[in-house]
DNA sequence: CACCCAAGTGTTAGTTACTAACATGATGGT
DNA sequence: ACCATCATGTTAGTAACTAACACTTGGGTG
């Protein structure tokens, strides 16, 4: 909390970023994410159509979400390469899941909230269900650098590649639970009840049998 | 092979289609998806670029192959229910890929060749890979519904869509395996690998231990 | 065989996402 | 006080589609 100290320009044009991005997610809610141009949420939000592409390089930018890829595969790069595959991955996403759902502030309540609109978009509209899907294999490419096994042969590599994108499609899983009930069931729980399904009991349950 | 009375008009709607598709795949492979534009695939086929549309909603359509969907499903359907749910799944799967890659006759080994093309394509756009994974994304709805899980509770359903969600996620890392090999390994195989990689051993071996 | 309907195709005009290039006004450091 | 830089606006252009209308041709019907 120390680096406090954005320009004035840098203030302006983040806020307008928000402002833009609010607006967008707004009217797409409300009449529909192919019904809305470009142009209306830049009417909207009082900016030119320009301004809008400066600060998303696509209309479906305006909606998807940065999921903490580089915060997953931090986690997975520290844990022990003794676990099998699928709990290595699958602790760091629920481990992720928790931090950042997690807080309970009342900026944190409005962010939550507003996930939680962008995600109903991503579920329901096509083109950005698909851009979310894409979204998910780069970080699966993320997290299988952060394994580590490429080194270890073409079959490890293939082994850990699998591994990953079947946690990740669990974790996708209970993500749509999660905005299907409105956020009201954690989400690292869903998560973690997500893996057990797929991997088993011994995948996730890391309190006991160290 | 004893429904073969196609109309004339038929033929020639079929004959069109695909001679556009090959002229695209082939221009896509050759220039890049991008760098091609509907208008040059009309031309290079010989037809109006409306025509195009016609046969094709969209530019993607004319890469993207339909995954015999209703095959898989109708294999799950008719598993055991007393089976895991990753093994009543990705035998399904297995199974399918057999049937679809399968056959040696000299037109199988050309929609082969043409069929790795289009993945080929698909894994390495952007655009393409993104619709690919919504279009799982659908084969996967089509699992659960087969699978008859709904019925029985909301938190059974749930573990079904995880379990599933996770099969096809091996699936495809199988799927992309495959392109990079260019098809030189089974796909039947690969598929299997990727399962035994992220679920285990039982969750594959459907020889022994009945 | 003549007739007519419908299907496949072409043409044109329009909308929308997105890009490139240049102009302008304000910010921030010197 | 001065100037470079950055955020934004404006204009013009490309390409993926869509809608509407006209034309040709295969195919069934009298």
């Amino acid at each position: 909390m120390s680096e406090r100290q954005p320009n004035l320009r840098e203030r302006r044009r983040s806020e307008t970023r928000r402002l833009v991005q609010a607006h967008a997610v707004r009217l797409f809610t409300d009449h529909g994410y192919d019904a809305v141009t470009v142009a209306d949420v830049a009417e909207a939000a009082g900016v030119s159509a320009m301004t809008v592409y400066r600060h998303f390089p696509t209309k479906e930018d305006l909606v998807l979400i940065d999921q903490p890829a580089q915060l997953i595969a931090e986690r997975v790069a520290a844990s022990s390469a003794a676990q099998p595959l699928v709990r290595r991955v699958g602790s760091a996403l629920i481990d992720a899941a928790t931090n950042w759902t997690g807080g309970n502030g009342d900026e944190q309540a409005a962010n939550e909230r507003f996930l939680l609109d962008c995600l109903r978009l991503m579920v329901s509209t096509p083109a950005l269900r698909a851009r979310h899907l894409d979204s998910q294999y780069a970080l699966q490419q993320a997290i299988v650098d952060a394994l580590g096994y490429d080194a270890t042969g073409p079959d490890a590599a293939f082994r850990a590649q699998a591994a990953t994108s079947a946690c990740i499609a669990a974790m996708h899983t209970a993500l749509t639970r999660w905005v299907e009930d409105d956020g009201h069931t954690k989400l690292p729980d869903l998560i973690a009840r997500a893996l057990t399904a797929s991997f088993g009991d011994d995948a996730v349950a890391t309190r006991r049998k160290d």
